[in-house]
DNA sequence: TGATCATCTGAGCAGGTGTTCATATAGATA
DNA sequence: TATCTATATGAACACCTGCTCAGATGATCA
């Protein structure tokens, strides 16, 4: 196990005095945090960049506000984009787990998905907080 | 208020019958969700977007794990990028709120905000549903 | 004071992203 | 079948983003 000088100087600063036991004990203690970080953090990305953009988070606010299924028909007055933009925006929702499709004729509605609520709401309680 | 013949027909598909007056409500209906998007989506979209990469994703998740402060050098074993690219992503994850910043003489200790904590909790809640 | 250290900042570049336009698909209707 | 209509898809382009490198900053210590 490689030891950082920058990390023996730290542990040193911490405890007063440091040798090389308490190097390794710390890389150890950091080295298992690492192993509690998702192994696939694939999902969690996407959901988190795909509701990133302007066009899709307004989107998916508009759909939790409806606390219902909307159609593109009546999402399109709502947004500033083209519908073909809307449709790219929906299909990426859907892709990141964030909305679900229903087809009814040639309408298709879209609901948001747990995830997606859940995401809005720790938005929601934790805006305009000065710090922490 | 425009009627785009495109949500009339939607209504009348709906209602089985449909008037100009029906549509009004409906795009009434319609806006009266817009008002609930934030006004400035701006900080949520910056919260989301900077989590939603894969290097700052990660050093959040570490910063969660450890449950206390990190110093950039205890970070820095954990990722794989340069300590630059580090720097530059704990300095944008502190513009977005996502972590507060504290010095202690050379060295900067970083601590997740509540925003990142709650981010992170709505992401393990759900992660892996098949859908909804 | 001058050297060393931890961290930050800015420039520059490769690669990624969101939009529109044109077109495809597929259900509904005549 | 021919033709709408609602939505989806692909290409192309302008714009944005994250990385590394080089150098700056500011604290510590000889």
């Amino acid at each position: 196990m490689a030891q950082p000088d920058r990390l023996h100087r730290l542990v040193a600063d911490e405890l007063g005095e440091c040798c090389d036991a308490d190097v390794t004990a710390r890389l150890e203690t950091l080295e298992s945090l690492a192993a509690d970080v998702p192994d696939d953090p694939a999902s969690d990305l996407a959901a988190l960049s795909t509701l990133g953009d302007d066009t899709r988070y307004r989107l998916v606010r508009l759909l939790v506000a409806a606390a219902d299924e909307l159609c593109v028909c009546e999402l399109s007055p709502l947004v500033d984009v083209s519908d073909s933009a809307i449709s790219h925006a929906l299909s990426d929702l859907t892709d990141a787990g964030l909305v679900t499709r229903r087809k009814e004729g040639t309408w298709r509605y879209y609901r948001p998905t747990e995830r997606a609520d859940r995401l809005v709401a720790a938005l929601d309680a934790t805006r305009g907080n000065i710090d922490d």
